[in-house]
DNA sequence: AAATCGTGGATTTTT
DNA sequence: TCCACGATTT
């Protein structure tokens, strides 16, 4: 096939589709038509340079992002070759590998993944067994501290070399032995992954020059979000020949909090002096507009190099900025508006996404959506994954595959109950553990003692008779579902070990049903690629669940609106944004406000945020926000302060303001109120302190019946008034369907109407 | 083994 | 405030 790259590509664009030879790094604006790049730069070198689409590996963020690399590059070849190209995540391309590689290795073909809880109970497990309080050391920060270290290619002994604190002395302690435990279970870790193919390649330089000579171009996209230990598998693979491409934008660096490296970018430049650089500035995404907003509010970090980004699109119509009372009434706002672009046909459901901080502000929005009878896809929240029933169906798929696999044997062998409780299964964890070896073993070794029904058993008979019962079920499944495709594996574990029942007695039983049933369908539907050849598929299907996340899970053209968090929105685009809760505290997070370092990230987050519209965006605030039970004032966002008026339209609390459908930007917008002059908290705090000084001397003159005016709200009618300690509380109907609201009559802005 | 009580913690979460 | 988890009770 014959591809013209030089259409439809810019001057830069070409210039990085056509550099072929060497190390290259590209850094891309958001909008710069990047995965065009990518793709093309892949189609050019199979079209004019005779590379084989196998020699081509490229290094995603998500697996979504790798499939719909995969489904550009479709078009541009036949099927067979697209199967052949090499895109996906760090993770997954080294799970492969190792288990290919397995031979090497201190790990079976079979190995188990686990997740974030599996790490967790693992880690709990330890610090029992070597006595550390979890309540004086958080398991989070142990967590935390161990993933740190192996995305520095940091082993537990180099660790326990360099520690350097108290809180590292007890790292150490619990590092050694969940790394026994790990491997014990014949599992990894998510950062085991990236760094057992580091040290694979370091102790067996032949399995390294094997992939090296395989591939003769490496791909790395979103590099400013790698850690060390993946760059370094990139820099390994490309050892050879020396043709890395990395693709990022040091601007959209916004896990750092995950070991994300940003100095990766720079550390690329020093260890490849020769490397092309190409900046990709032309934006075909968003607005003039759009762009300019998120370029002042990127601007003011220090810890960057300034690009200077433009656009030929149109103007634009202006950032529309929304003020609301409180959290409700922001998602009753937003839904409404939703609803117009919807109805008016200005937008389909999903051109829209709603966009926010954390996932609590998640759950208003999801409410306010249901009311208006807008349809939405939520990701985050409880991940599907990791809900308890598909967790539960997939642990015990997983000691399927791999018996040693102590997390997930822990997990199952009480649900549903089989009278193996708590005692019991401690009581088997020491012994596995003075035995050195897993749950499952150690099941064995007791159930197999001749004389195990006697006092020098450990268990009591009743406990061992569980235990046993347990044992043949989990046999009997293993041995009668050998040859068995994959769904019917799924049914049979199900129905055999009595889920079903299980979930059926409980409340929500049929929507955890149906979750199962998801599963099984995702079951069906699965199919295993060349690579994995030779491997049950039992043992890919579950390295694909545990390799999965959210986002990976969006559909892109259903019927509904999206609502994720900002960090999930990055590499998204959507024709209409909106991003909820614009405060101080939020975005950026009240944890950053001390760290500059962290506020940097914040900014950026921020700026992913707004860079992810293409025509609209409205960035919505509240005026006073509850926060774990009480209220709090809200201050405006300092990003809003970035974003020059003349770009904005300021509605305050009246989105219906805004001109015409067009949102064409009036000559002078008549404020409600606006974050440029007397921000709501300066009134807030203005009236705060009238409160102080009248204290509870002020005299309630409003009573059921009276008209009054709102500044926010307009005009409405009290219909109740009930006296509380030091102030009255007013509940008032406002007009214009915006409900009944309950305000304090000493902070509410309110007027009393002269009857006419 | 289930039910109840009490305490602590509450960003983001590619894999 | 609200939830989850662990400890304690029955």
């Amino acid at each position: 096939m014959e591809l013209n790259v030089s259409e439809n590509l810019n001057e830069k664009q070409k210039l990085a589709v056509e550099h072929t030879e060497g190390p290259l790094l590209i850094i891309a604006g958001p909008g710069s038509g990047k995965t065009r790049v990518i793709t093309q730069r892949i189609a050019h070198l199979i079209d004019h340079c005779d590379v084989k689409p196998w020699q081509i590996i490229a290094m995603t963020f998500t697996n979504k992002a790798a499939r719909e690399m995969k489904d550009r590059l479709g078009t541009l070849f036949s099927d067979e070759e697209q199967h052949r190209i090499n895109a996906s995540t760090f993770h997954s391309f080294c799970a492969m590998l190792l288990r290919r590689e397995a031979d090497f290795l201190s790990l079976n073909q079979d190995y188990s993944i686990l997740d974030d809880t599996d790490q967790i109970s693992l880690l709990k497990r330890v610090m029992d067994e070597v006595g550390i309080d979890p309540n004086q050391w958080k398991v989070r920060a142990i967590q935390s501290a161990i993933s740190n270290a192996k995305s520095k290619l940091m082993t537990a002994s180099a660790f326990r070399a360099g520690k350097n604190s108290y809180f590292e002395e007890i790292v150490d302690r619990v590092f050694t032995r969940y790394e026994e435990l790990v491997s014990q279970s014949n599992a990894v870790d998510f950062d085991d992954l990236i760094m057992n193919t580091n040290i694979l390649f370091q102790n067996h330089p032949e399995v390294l020059e094997k992939y090296q000579s395989r591939y003769l171009h490496i791909m790395v996209d979103e590099f400013q979000d790698t850690n060390l230990a993946q760059y370094q598998i990139a820099q390994q693979l490309a050892g050879l020949h020396k043709n890395l491409c990395v693709v990022g934008d040091p601007d959209q660096s916004i896990y750092s909090w995950r070991n994300a490296d940003i100095t990766n970018i720079l550390s690329f430049k020093k260890d490849y002096p020769d490397a092309t650089e190409i900046s990709l500035e032309q934006n075909y995404r968003s607005t003039k507009t759009i762009l300019a907003a998120a370029q002042k509010v990127i601007s003011p970090n220090q810890n960057r190099v300034d690009k200077d980004l433009w656009t030929q699109n149109d103007e634009g119509s202006p950032i529309i900025i929304a003020e609301a009372y409180d959290e409700f009434e922001e998602a009753r706002i937003t839904l409404n508006e939703i609803q117009n672009l919807i109805d008016t046909g200005i937008c389909k459901p999903a051109e829209i996404a709603i966009m926010f901080r954390v996932n609590a502000q998640s759950r208003v929005l999801e409410e306010a959506c249901l009311k208006s009878g807008v349809s939405y896809q939520l990701i985050g929240g409880i991940r599907f994954y990791q809900r308890q029933e598909v967790k539960d169906i997939v642990s015990y798929l997983r000691l399927l595959n791999n018996f040693n696999d102590d997390a997930s044997l822990a997990r199952i062998i009480n649900v549903p109950q089989r009278s193996i409780g708590k005692t019991t299964l401690n009581k088997l964890s020491e012994q596995a553990t003075s035995g050195g070896c897993s749950l499952w073993n150690q099941i064995e070794v007791i159930l197999n003692r001749p004389d195990h029904d006697n006092s020098t058993s450990f268990l009591n008979k009743r406990s061992l008779n569980s235990v046993q019962v347990f044992y043949n079920l989990m046999k009997e499944i293993h041995d009668g579902s050998k040859d068995m495709d994959l769904q019917s594996k799924i049914d049979l574990v199900i129905e055999r070990t009595g889920y079903r029942d299980y979930l059926q007695a409980m409340e929500h039983g049929e929507e955890r049903l149906q979750n199962l049933n998801e599963l099984r369908e995702s079951a069906a539907d699965f199919i295993t690629i060349e690579d994995e050849e030779g491997l049950d598929p039992l043992t890919i299907f579950l390295e694909r669940v545990s390799l999965i996340s959210d986002v990976d899970r969006l559909e892109d053209h259903a019927n509904s609106i999206t609502m994720i968090t900002l960090h999930q929105a990055k590499g998204l685009e959507y024709k209409t944004v909106f991003i909820v809760g614009m405060e101080e505290g939020l975005l950026p997070h009240s944890r950053s406000l001390e760290h500059p370092e962290q506020m940097e990230e914040e900014r950026r987050l921020c700026y992913v945020g707004l860079t992810r519209a293409h025509s609209r965006l409205y960035l919505m605030r509240a005026f006073r926000r509850g926060y774990r039970g009480n209220y709090e004032p809200s201050i405006p966002s300092r990003f809003l302060k970035d974003i020059p008026s003349k770009l904005t339209l300021n509605t305050g609390g009246n989105i219906k303001q805004r001109v015409d459908n067009n949102y064409k930007k009036a000559e002078s917008p008549k404020k409600l109120s606006s974050i440029d002059d007397k921000s709501p908290y300066e009134q807030y705090k203005e009236r705060i302190r009238q409160k102080k000084i009248n204290s509870s001397k002020k005299k309630n003159d409003f009573n059921p019946g009276d008209k009054v005016m709102h500044d926010v709200f307009g005009e409405g009618v009290v219909v109740d008034v009930k006296a509380i300690p030091s102030d009255f509380e007013l509940t008032i109907a406002f007009k214009d369907g915006l409900g009944i609201k309950k305000l304090l009559l000493q902070l509410a802005p309110i007027k009393k109407l002269n009857n006419m």
